[in-house]
DNA sequence: GCCGTTTTCGGCCCGACTGTTTTCAGTCG
C-alpha cells in the first residue's frame, strides 16, 4: 500500500503552497485529499490502475495526474519544482507554537531563516522585532514556543493527559459558579497522543471562572486570560485551555470544541446543505440566522439528519455516511469487560506474585485473570524455562484454590523466534490454557521476512492471540516493517485474535489497523501487558483504542463469560 | 484544487485572542 506515501506527499505540499501563500481553499484541497487517501482501505495504486482515481471525493483531475506520477515514478515533477522556491526546513518552524505560514515566510524572505536554530539565534539577537507585524512580545513568544517544543515533543501521551486533565477537572467541579463541565478536544475523542488538553465550562459569570481557572496550583504559566477563554501551562509542560459559554451554546460549544477539525467541517458542510449555520453557539437557520438549537450535542446531530457519533469516532472516517445511514456501532463500553488476558507476574519480569495479581482483578471486580509470562529464550525478562513452566501451573493451581471466584488462566507470551518458530514445543504449549506470541527480538528485519515469521507462528494451532502486532512504542520506536494486510488475513485464516495491547505507549493494535482488520471480521483481545498491578488500569485506554476502531462488545473477547471464554480458546 | 437536484464560476466553516496596529492580520482550534 502506497497510501500514507501519497498522503505524506500531499501534507507536505499543502505545507510548502501554505508558507509560499498559496490560496487558503487550494491548501485544504490538498489536505482533504490527503486524509481521504490516509484513512480509505482500498490500495490507492489499485485504484490508479482501474482508471477510478477521480471518483474518489476530494480528487479531481490535477490530483489524479499526479497521484499517478507519484505511483508511477516514485516523484513529483512538481513537488521538486516546489523545493527549490520553499526550502522544506521551513515545515519544522511551523511547528512552533504561535508562528504559521504567513510569519515563517516573512522570516525566510527578509532573514533567510530555515531552520529552528538560525531562528533561535536571530530572536535572541532581536533581529526579528524589526520585521512587519513582529514585536518584542513576538519575539519571546517564539523563544519560548521553541523551549516548549523541544521539551515536549509537541504531543502527551493519552494517560498523562487523562490524569492530568481529570485533575483539574475535580478542581473546577468545586466552583460553585460553574453549572457544567465537560474535558473536550482530543482528550475527550481519547487520541493516542494529546497535543492540549481542552475544557468546556457553563456559567453565567465566566470572568471568576476565569479567574479560578488560573489560580489552579499545577499551573506553571498563563499564556492568555479573556472573559470567556483562558489558556494556561502546566507545571508538566501540558497546555490547558478553558472555554466558558452559555446554556442554549454548550451543546454547540462541547460538540466544536471536541473535534476533530475534519469532522467539524464536514458537519458545517453537511449543515449547510440543510440550510443551517453551525458555529459553537448554536445551529441557526442560514437566512434569518434565527437559533434553532444548540443546548446539546444530540439534538444538533438529530437536526442535521445523523444518529449522535459518539467522540471518539469523530474523525471524518466514515462516520457520517454510518450515522445518516443509521448503522454506526454500537461501541463497546468499560462496564463490559470481565477480565484481562495480558499481565506478566513476578514468575518472569513482573513485579507481584499470581496472589497479589488476583487479589487486584477481584478488586477491579473481574471475573478472569490471565498471567502470561515471558517464554524461555527471553532471557532478559527472566523467561520461562519448560521446567519452571510445570511449577508455575502448580503455583497457579494454589491460586485457584484461594480465589475460587476468579478465573486465573494460566498463559503465555511465547516469543515468535527470528525463523518463525515458537518458543516452547507444542507440548509445553498445550499446557496452557492460552497462548499469545509476540515479537520480542530482531525488530529490524525486512519487511517480507519479518511478515512471514509473524505469520508462521500464527499457523501454529496452540495459538490463541497475536500479542502488540506491529511493535510500536509511541514516540520511541517505529512499527517493525509489517505488512499489516497479510497478518489480517492470516488472522482470519487461522482463527487468532490480534491484542490490542492497552499499556499507554503501545496500544497497538491503533485504531486504523483495528478498524481495517475488523472490515476483515478479524476478532480481538484486550490486554494490559501489566508488569505491576498498578497496570490494570491501562485498560481504559485499551478500550478507549477499541472505541476509536468501531469496536463492539462481540468483537472483544474480553467480554464474554468465563465459560463462553473457555469454549473458545479450548481449554 | 474540488465541486455542482439552486451554480461549469464562485463558492469552499467560523469565531476568539494576541500583538501589532490605529482598524486588522495572523494564528489557533
Amino acid at each position: 500500500m502506497k497510501n500514507q506515501f501519497i498522503a505524506d506527499t500531499l501534507y507536505l505540499i499543502a505545507d510548502l503552497l501554505d508558507i509560499k501563500g498559496e490560496m487558503f481553499f487550494k491548501t485544504r484541497a490538498y489536505r482533504m485529499a490527503a486524509q481521504t487517501i490516509e484513512t480509505m482501505d482500498e490500495d490507492i495504486e489499485t485504484r490508479m490502475q482501474q482508471g477510478t482515481l477521480e471518483s474518489i471525493p476530494g480528487i479531481g483531475e490535477a490530483l489524479a495526474k499526479k497521484i499517478t506520477e507519484l505511483i508511477q515514478t516514485g516523484k513529483l515533477e512538481y513537488l521538486e519544482r516546489l523545493k527549490k522556491e520553499v526550502p522544506p526546513g521551513l515545515i519544522q518552524l511551523l511547528s512552533i507554537p504561535g508562528l504559521g505560514p504567513k510569519k515563517v515566510a516573512v522570516l525566510y524572505k527578509e532573514q533567510g531563516i530555515t531552520s529552528i536554530q538560525e531562528l533561535r539565534d536571530a530572536a535572541t539577537n532581536g533581529k526579528l522585532r524589526v520585521l512587519k507585524g513582529f514585536g518584542e512580545i513576538t519575539e519571546r513568544n517564539i523563544l519560548r514556543g521553541i523551549h516548549l517544543l523541544e521539551k515536549t515533543s509537541g504531543r502527551t501521551l493519552l494517560h498523562v493527559a487523562y490524569e492530568d486533565g481529570n485533575r483539574y477537572l475535580e478542581y473546577l467541579k468545586k466552583n460553585k459558579k460553574i453549572k457544567r463541565i465537560n474535558i473536550a478536544g482530543s482528550l475527550r475523542r481519547m487520541k493516542e497522543t494529546i497535543g492540549d488538553i481542552d475544557i468546556l465550562a457553563l456559567s453565567n459569570d465566566p470572568e471568576d471562572v476565569m479567574e479560578y481557572f488560573v489560580s489552579y496550583s499545577e499551573v506553571a504559566e498563563v499564556l492568555a486570560k479573556g472573559t470567556t477563554k483562558s489558556s494556561v501551562i502546566l507545571n508538566d509542560h501540558i497546555q490547558v485551555d478553558l472555554r466558558v459559554v452559555e446554556e442554549k451554546s454548550y451543546g454547540a460549544a462541547l460538540q466544536y470544541f471536541t473535534g476533530s477539525k475534519d469532522h467539524n467541517v464536514t458537519l458545517r458542510s453537511l449543515a449547510i446543505k440543510k440550510g443551517f449555520k453551525l458555529n459553537e453557539y448554536g445551529l441557526f437557520d442560514k437566512e434569518t440566522e434565527k437559533y434553532i438549537s444548540g443546548k446539546t450535542e444530540e439534538d444538533i446531530y438529530k437536526r442535521i439528519g445523523l444518529t449522535y457519533i459518539e467522540p471518539e469516532l469523530r474523525e471524518n472516517r466514515g462516520e457520517f455516511d454510518a450515522a445518516k445511514n443509521n448503522t454506526l456501532p454500537l461501541l463497546i463500553i468499560q462496564d463490559q469487560i470481565k477480565g484481562d488476558f495480558h499481565v506478566h507476574s513476578e514468575w518472569s519480569d513482573g513485579s507481584d506474585s499470581i496472589e497479589t495479581i488476583a487479589e487486584a482483578a477481584t478488586k477491579q471486580g473481574y471475573e478472569f485473570i490471565g498471567i502470561t509470562d515471558h517464554s524461555q529464550s527471553l532471557k532478559i525478562a527472566n523467561g520461562l524455562s519448560e521446567e519452571r513452566v510445570k511449577k508455575k501451573i502448580l503455583e497457579i493451581e494454589k491460586a485457584r484454590k484461594k480465589f475460587p471466584e476468579l478465573r486465573i488462566f494460566c498463559g503465555t507470551e511465547c516469543d515468535i523466534k527470528t525463523d518463525g518458530s515458537l518458543d516452547y514445543n507444542n507440548k509445553t504449549l498445550e499446557s496452557f490454557d492460552f497462548v499469545y506470541i509476540g515479537i520480542h527480538t530482531a525488530f529490524k528485519m525486512d519487511k517480507d521476512t519479518m511478515t512471514k515469521r509473524i505469520i508462521n507462528g500464527m499457523s501454529n494451532d496452540n495459538v490463541n492471540f497475536l500479542a502488540h502486532p506491529t511493535g510500536r512504542l509511541i514516540g520511541k520506536r517505529d512499527p517493525y516493517e509489517v505488512d499489516i494486510e497479510q497478518i489480517i488475513d492470516a488472522a482470519k485464516q487461522t482463527n487468532t485474535r490480534l491484542e490490542i495491547n492497552s499499556f499507554p505507549d503501545r496500544l497497538d493494535l491503533d485504531d486504523m489497523h483495528i478498524k481495517q482488520a475488523k472490515d476483515h471480521d478479524v476478532k480481538f483481545v484486550l490486554g494490559t501487558d501489566s508488569h505491576t498491578i498498578n497496570h490494570l488500569g491501562f485498560l481504559r485506554f485499551g478500550v478507549a483504542t477499541a472505541r476509536r476502531g468501531w469496536l463492539e462488545k462481540k468483537d472483544i473477547l474480553n467480554t464474554f463469560s468465563v465459560k463462553d471464554i473457555e469454549k473458545m480458546i479450548g481449554t
